[in-house]
RNA sequence: CGCGGGGUGGAGCAGUUGGCAGCUCGUUGGGCUCAUAACCCAAAGGUCGUAAGUUCGAGUCUUACCCCCGCAACCA
């Protein structure tokens, strides 16, 4: 039977550019979607920027604009990054949409309908002059611990939680006015309902979760899930379809992994698909959710909880992919550093192929990692260019050669082919990303070590079948790796399948035509 | 006892359920000339932070200790 793929890619959040630590995440989602299409799987790729949110609101404010201009301008400037990074999204669409909105609307209504969203009025910081309830961290008060000035989320200086006695005495970071308390009402989704269900989920699916996933979850089931706050005090975002809420929006963090349904149900909707076969129970879909580790308990927690509160017989998510955090230089990227540069300026000078390989083969799959030029270089010019562009360069490329002449496959070399696959293939479906770089990499040697053992250049001289035997059996690798490394670098696979004229793609062994011109063969990679 | 991450050949790293310590680069010596001076073979180089414990056997598990890194905000 046809397995149902849906892999869920984290949004990219439309306040700032997208840098190469985003991408080293989210990458992961690429592997699976395009080794999952060559399985012959029916696969649902799907992301979007992320619109609503205070630091969207707030930087409009900064720079007098409106939050939906500097949504749109992230937006657009997100969905050209990852196309250069030849993301294959089957819908990148965004939050802002009005099918999005409607579609999250009606589920939280069924959310709330269920009883799993309640009303609670509670005493909020609210400032005068600037007419409005403010946030914890709109908000500066003195810490009654240790009596320094902070924001009061949690004191700067050592930790102390604000309780809402405290906000008495802030004052409100935008007007400096003093604020007062006054009774706000919000919505709350009862989290703590969901307590053993999301225990027994998490005890029954975590075995092929990533380490920091399965810590950072129960260290929160462990605390204990707490209800949380999902209407907002703000003018931007998603409407509350709850009487009583029309001047709030929905917090972003509910609205935005619902995006996922939205999305698939959008693209569904256009393919003429049921988008169910992604989502219930009853088509057993296999459910990927990738993303940075900041994001693991929205994914693990609150989206597996607002799939259980619809009680639709949604099928909770089985994997989270949360990679670990990418260093640029052995420095942690922000702002302040400025050594977030932006991912569309490396892949402008770099190409795709590159920096995908190293961001996989080196990337923050289990623990931080660093990225610097001069690693990426050596990537670039040893792994890439020497080993692979090289092999697929003295084998198309072989002095008089013209076409693909007629010879036998090797066996052995048949074998170690089908053993790629395979081996490539689990390490995949585990998660095993750098893993199975390495192994596909290891053909590339076999092949370069082959070569040198037959020498042809000798073989052409004295023995022309043997010669055509192994051109024959090394573009029937070449014509392979296209397949194998096509998850990874899609980029310079293609120019082989271009190459060697290949329609096919496939997860198996595949053999080119006989007879077929080589013209035009440029190389894979250039040197750096 | 704040939280978390890490200490493996010269450098950068893998080592997923404990079973002869691997990879890439670099170094040294050799081979080849098809190929983007790329490819192939061989060698040197590690008491796996320290100490103790569990075990037939530990880089891998337990305990103690030492050292390094991150933890206002922006930020995956």
């Amino acid at each position: 039977m046809e397995r149902n793929i849906l892999i869920g890619g984290a949004w990219p959040y439309a306040n700032s550019d997208l840098h190469l630590g985003h991408i080293a995440g989210l990458i992961s989602g690429d592997i699976l979607a395009r080794y999952f299409r060559l399985q012959g799987c029916n696969v649902m790729f799907v992301s979007g920027t992320d619109c609503h949110g205070t630091p969207i609101t707030e930087r409009a404010k900064r720079e007098k604009k409106s939050p939906k201009d500097i949504a749109e301008y992230y937006d657009k400037r997100d969905r050209e990054t990852l196309e250069k990074f030849d993301f294959s999204y089957d819908l990148y669409t965004n939050t802002d949409t009005d099918f999005h909105k409607q579609e999250v609307m009606k589920m939280f209504k069924k959310i709330y309908d269920n009883g799993y969203i309640y009303e609670k009025i509670e005493p909020q910081a609210y400032c005068n002059h600037c007419q409005k309830f403010l946030s914890d961290r709109e908000l500066e008060i003195t810490c009654p611990k240790c009596g320094k000035a902070t924001k009061a989320e949690q004191c700067d200086n050592c930790q102390y939680v604000p309780t809402i006695e405290d906000l008495k005495e802030g004052i409100c970071l935008e007007c400096k006015e003093k604020v007062v308390l006054k009774d706000n009402k919000n919505l709350y989704l009862a989290l703590s309902k969901f307590q053993k269900d999301i225990e027994e989920y998490v005890a029954k699916n975590n075995t092929l979760w990533r380490i920091n996933a399965k810590n950072e979850t129960n260290k929160y089931l462990k605390q204990g899930l707490v209800d949380r706050a999902v209407t907002r005090d703000l003018d931007w975002g998603v409407d509350i379809p709850v009487p009583g809420y029309e001047s709030k929006k929905m917090y972003v963090w509910i609205e935005a992994v619902l995006g996922y349904i939205t999305a698939t149900m959008k693209k569904c909707e256009e393919l003429g698909k049921n988008w169910e076969e992604f989502w219930k129970e009853e088509y057993k879909p296999t459910i990927y959710m990738v993303h940075g580790k900041d994001n693991i308990v929205f994914h693990s927690i609150i989206f597996n909880s607002l799939l259980l509160a619809m009680k639709e017989n949604y099928h909770l998510v089985n994997t989270i992919v949360s990679s670990e955090y990418l260093n640029i230089n052995d420095e942690k990227i922000s702002k302040s550093k400025g050594n977030g540069t932006p991912a569309i300026e490396l892949i402008e000078k770099y190409g795709s192929d590159v920096l995908r390989f190293y961001l996989i083969n080196n990337g923050p799959e289990k623990k931080d990692a660093n990225f610097t030029i001069d690693a990426l270089v050596a990537t670039n010019n040893g792994e890439l260019l020497n080993k692979f562009g090289n092999l697929v360069n003295r084998t198309l490329k072989f002095k008089e050669l013209e076409e693909i002449p007629e010879g036998k496959l090797d066996e052995n070399i048949k074998e170690k082919i089908e053993e790629t696959y395979k081996l490539v293939g689990a390490n995949i479906e585990k998660l095993e990303f750098k893993q199975a770089t390495d192994i596909a990499m290891e053909l590339v040697e076999t092949a370069n070590k082959y070569y040198d053992e037959q020498k042809p250049w000798i073989q052409k001289k004295e023995n022309i079948q043997e010669f055509n035997n192994t051109i024959y059996t090394c573009v029937v690798i070449i014509a392979n790796l296209a397949n194998i490394f096509e998850p990874f670098m899609p980029s310079a696979c293609k120019k082989i399948c271009k190459y060697l004229n290949l329609q096919e793609k496939r997860w198996s062994i595949i053999e080119p035509k006989i007879g077929l011109k080589l013209d035009n063969i440029e190389p894979l990679f250039s040197r750096m």
